[in-house]
DNA sequence: ATTATTCGCCGTCAGGGCTT
DNA sequence: AAGCCCTGACGGCGAATAAT
């Protein structure tokens, strides 16, 4: 197979070329089979389970632990450990502290012993840092398959965030999301604050859709050497009782 | 060494499917 | 119907590689 076969392919007019004059090899139509056969936007159908997606395929295979459930366990387990992930970068707004998941400096942990979420403790050893302006953001991601929790819109009125080095907290009650808004700049911002809510999930979403994708595609060069192997042995054997049967009629 | 092309990844948008 | 999630499509970017 290709190494870019269904990675990323983009469809500019030069690529879209290249891959209809292209020789159909067996990878590729077994991929055609795998995704282009879809219907309903899935792919890897035909490959494993007719009636499976190619996630539950995956799934069964154990190599995805879907990051909802990964969530849930995380935020309501009180005795299990404390997620190791990538410490945040936090910034100052003139609404109050948030952050951005980028950085990598250090690992933080997650305090979900208030009941409910009505709020919850970041503790990072990072100092707060100042900020260009930007919305109040209550969702935070980890990644490398750690964990991801959400709050910031319905019933969360208020979190907190503070530096393990201080004993009180020395973040910022962060604005009640369910208070009313007055004046169009307040729409304004709530829109704004939104959409980057919304880019920001549909941003992580990407990326473990891509994952997954990867995932499925490498689970698929498996499958074909596999049965690539298996055909191998037939053939062989095949040959064997053929040759076998020629002695005999002899 | 410079330029062109390829590759892989990312963020965003759009649209369909599912849930509430 | 609204909101959310998932994923294909698209364009941009930087790194790697090929061509000159």
């Amino acid at each position: 197979m290709s190494q870019n076969t269904f990675m990323d392919i983009k469809s500019s007019p030069l690529q879209v070329n290249m891959e209809s004059q292209s020789t159909m090899t067996q990878d590729s139509a077994l991929h055609q089979q795998a995704l282009g056969n879809s219907t309903n936007g899935k792919y890897g159908e035909d490959i494993f389970d007719p009636s499976s997606s190619y996630r539950n395929n995956l799934n069964e295979l154990g190599s995805i632990a879907p990051m909802a459930m990964m969530v849930a366990e995380t935020l309501t387990n009180e005795q299990a450990a404390p997620p190791s992930v990538h410490a945040p970068t936090y910034y100052n707004t003139n609404r109050g502290q948030i952050y951005d998941i980028k950085s990598e400096a250090a690992d933080w942990q997650i305090d979900s012993s208030d009941p409910g979420y009505q709020s919850f403790t970041i503790s990072t050893s990072d100092a707060p840092q100042p900020c260009p302006a930007f919305v109040q953001c209550l969702q935070y991601y980890a990644p490398a398959n750690t964990m991801v929790a959400e709050a910031g819109t319905g019933d969360v009125s208020a979190y907190q965030i503070c530096s393990p080095t201080s004993s009180l907290p020395q973040g910022v009650a962060m604005a009640s999301s369910t208070s009313p808004l007055h004046s169009s700049q307040q729409l304004g911002e709530e829109a704004s604050r939104k959409r980057e809510l919304r880019l920001m999930k549909n941003r992580q979403a990407a990326k473990e859709s891509r994952r997954r994708k990867r995932e499925y595609v490498n689970c698929l060069e498996d499958h074909i050497s596999m049965l690539e192997q298996q055909n191998k042995m037939l053939m062989e054997e095949l040959k064997y009782l053929k040759e076998s049967c020629a002695k005999k009629s002899r």
